[in-house]
DNA sequence: TTGGTCATACGAAAATAGTCGTATATTCGG
DNA sequence: CCGAATATACGACTATTTTCGTATGACCAA
């Protein structure tokens, strides 16, 4: 077995973290200006939050240049998985079910015909079983 | 407008208020004991998280006796749904698609037939919009 | 009535998360 | 070479969440 680990990112590891699985690679800097799009934070904040996810080792860093790159340590589906699994149990007492029905019913957030369309086909793989 | 009242309990909160959920009327000792299925605290301490919440507004309690009697004072679908968005946002990029991806995967919480005959219901009534 | 049990109140320590100021080093244009 | 711009390191302050010790009062059985 390879170790486990266990990672429950924060509400702010998981803002960089999302950028980061987007852009694969990133400096401080841009993923300062794209948080920078949504919240309003420091500089030096964000760098040390991407600091401190080096320690934790969710993320890995380049530091041969002056400048370090970063990148994700992390997984995005696993990681997904596991905080989803986290959140069924801890607000839906178990059921995938009630959330997948809540989500679907979530007004802020639609699905387009062609998403409904994955699931469908999601859905029909999982029904022959 | 009545107050939108935007309220985001702590995951200790969500594991007392799923158990109110369930119980509908509760003590704190009935809470507690509970709760010890799963982790291992102390009776304070459940007790105080308790009185928080009702300060916070997300419980309601009769005091008339000595012994208290608690409910949730939220409801539960609204609150599910507006945690689910935060979700959807800060962990799936806005997608409710790639959420309910996951969660329908999620091996360790498997659907049974009869829930994803209700999904597939529900996703009937979505198409037809 | 009195001691043991059980209840709430309350303060405050401990653990976690987020924020930023300041120091210091590197780079680069002029 | 010099100063402005930009980079990281790091300590510390703030806020929030979780935890529990202790005080105090009510209840009850012997």
């Amino acid at each position: 077995m390879s170790a486990p680990k266990l990672i429950k990112p924060t509400e702010s590891e998981l803002e960089i973290l999302q950028i980061l699985w987007t852009k694969g690679l990133a400096t401080v800097r841009e993923v300062h200006e794209e948080l920078g799009a949504t919240k309003d934070v420091g500089y030096t904040t964000t760098l040390k939050l991407m600091q401190i996810m080096n320690e934790k080792g969710i993320v890995k860093r380049d530091d041969s240049m002056r400048t370090h790159v970063y990148q994700a340590a992390v997984n995005k589906e696993k990681t997904q998985k596991h905080l989803l699994s986290k959140i069924i149990d801890n607000l839906f007492g178990g059921s995938p079910t009630q959330l997948v029905i809540q989500a679907l019913g979530d007004d802020s957030h639609k699905a387009s015909p062609e998403e409904l369309e994955k699931i469908q086909a999601l859905l029909n793989s999982l029904k022959k079983q």
